[in-house]
RNA sequence: GUGGGCGUAGCGUAGUGGUUAACGCGUCAGGUUGUGGCCCUGAAGAUCGAGGGUUCAAAUCCCUCCGUCCACCCCA
């Protein structure tokens, strides 16, 4: 059994029934981007591993230890990408997009590698719908994407879901409140535990949502960087929940809000379901990375943007049994016996889907009744039938596959037309 | 990367040392001359995740590996 192949670790099969989730995800995003006026593009699925270890920041997990890294055949160092945003900046400047009307609103839907432990929710191979906006340091635009990042789950028809927003203001003062951090943390080092201790040495914001019950009753002393923002942080963070206010977006100020990218400067958001305990179950976050940009090599440009995990998405319709459009039948079946019926039977087959009905034919060689099972487990709302009979007459019965199942003949030149009728 | 649970036909399960591994769903074929659903009959399909070990005998006990799920780490 093990000698057959399998999906590697982490990656999957997207069967057919699964595909009416995918499909109702591109959907989704193609209205929701298209309201918004923000435009589709597409990055390689591998880049130079450097832009990565500069834009998501070479002391990050994903960079550190989840990163597809490898050499190719002409000693490239590459990755498969772990996420789009410092992707899509290089495209912004590799092709100047500086020069167009700014900002640019761009959207992606791309495949993204990490290597980490797969859980239900977090693969190495998995999908994310992502948005950024490049060339504004607007309060008014972070607003923006969280509404389009909103809009499009209700558009999926996800319910229970919440906003945190917060704000991890700018590098300086964001170093200047670490200090504080430390400074408070520090003397309680012995009380912290084992996990927390190492946080405070590599990534002091990350004590704050440690879920040690110890650590969390320290924490209730903790300096909070959201009561102390800087003046044009603070400003700007107004700004963001005006515009949510007025757009009637919801929205709860979470003061804890950690995100993990080093890039993330003032606004930071993430959209979970409420009430799932697992861990790994936020759909979707973004943030402002104002600093991103030169640090990949352009100029300073300011840019906001957030990725939503699509997986997680389809868990999340499974368990909140979204409704989706019906699986795809065919509107007729044609089944056919003998040599003439066959013949027949694929030129009927031809001029119905001439006409745009959808039409599958039974396999040659099986017996009619199996052809007649097949039509009726197809779906299929009528049968097309052509014996010998029928093919040597010109005509086709034509059998209505609801409850009772009414047939006429019907002359094979008029097929198409009569059904068409039926489906009007 | 760390710790733990689980792994029997396509799917869901039964079977916990002893004859040819069972059941439901699904699949395929039939149920008299060319008519589906319901029903009936039959068939195919599993080297019991893989490899090794203990034993007269292993799906069942032990070890390793693989996969999956949960927690941690982290994140979408």
């Amino acid at each position: 059994m093990s000698a057959r192949f399998q999906t590697p670790r982490g990656t999957e099969d997207v069967l057919p029934e699964e595909q009416p989730y995918w499909r109702a995800i591109h959907e989704a995003a193609a209205e929701v981007t298209r309201l918004f006026g923000y435009e589709r593009i597409d990055t390689p699925t591998f880049e130079d591993a450097a832009l990565f270890e500069k834009g998501t920041g070479d002391t990050t997990d994903i960079v550190e230890k989840e990163m597809y890294a490898f050499a190719d055949r002409g000693g490239e160092a590459l990755t498969l990408v772990p996420e789009a945003t410092p992707a899509i900046c290089r495209a912004y400047l590799e092709h100047g997009l500086a020069s167009r009307p700014q900002p640019v609103r761009l959207f992606t839907i791309a495949r993204m590698f990490r290597y980490n432990r797969p859980q239900l929710g977090r693969l190495r191979q998995f999908h994310q719908f992502d948005c950024e906006v490049v060339g504004t340091d607007a309060a008014l635009v972070d607003a923006e994407l969280i509404e389009l990042h909103w809009r499009f789950y209700e558009r999926l028809g996800l319910r229970d879901l919440e906003i945190r927003l917060g704000s991890i203001d700018d590098p300086e003062a964001r170093r200047a409140y670490l200090d504080r951090l430390r400074e408070y943390y520090l003397p309680l080092r012995e009380k912290l535990s084992e996990d927390s201790r190492r946080r405070l040495d590599r990534n002091p914001l990350r004590l704050l949502d440690s879920n040690d019950p110890g650590d969390q009753a320290l924490r209730e002393g903790a300096p909070t960087m959201i009561d102390d923002l800087s003046p044009a942080a603070a400003e700007h963070f107004e700004g963001v929940k005006d515009t949510l206010t007025a757009a009637g977006v919801p929205f709860v100020v979470d003061p804890l809000l950690v995100r993990g990218l080093d890039y993330y400067n003032r606004t930071v958001w993430e959209i979970v379901p409420k009430g799932d305990g697992r861990q790994q179950s936020s759909v979707g976050a973004g943030g402002r990375y104002d600093g991103l940009i030169e640090t990949i090599g352009g100029k300073p440009t300011p840019a906001s943007g957030f990725a939503t995990g699509l997986e997680r998405v389809i868990i999340e319709m499974k368990r909140q049994e979204v409704s989706l459009v019906e699986p795809q039948v065919p509107d007729a079946f044609v089944v056919h016996a003998g040599a003439e019926g066959v013949r027949a039977a694929v030129g009927v087959a031809a001029n119905l889907r001439t006409a745009g009905i959808a039409t599958m034919l039974g396999e040659a060689g099986r017996s009619f009744r199996a052809q007649m099972r097949r039509a009726n487990g197809s779906g299929a709302r009528y049968a097309v039938i052509v014996g010998e009979d029928e093919a040597v007459r010109g005509v086709a019965a034509l059998k209505d596959l609801r409850e009772e199942g009414d047939q006429e003949d019907v002359p094979l030149g008029e097929i198409a037309t009569r059904l068409g009728e039926r489906f009007r």
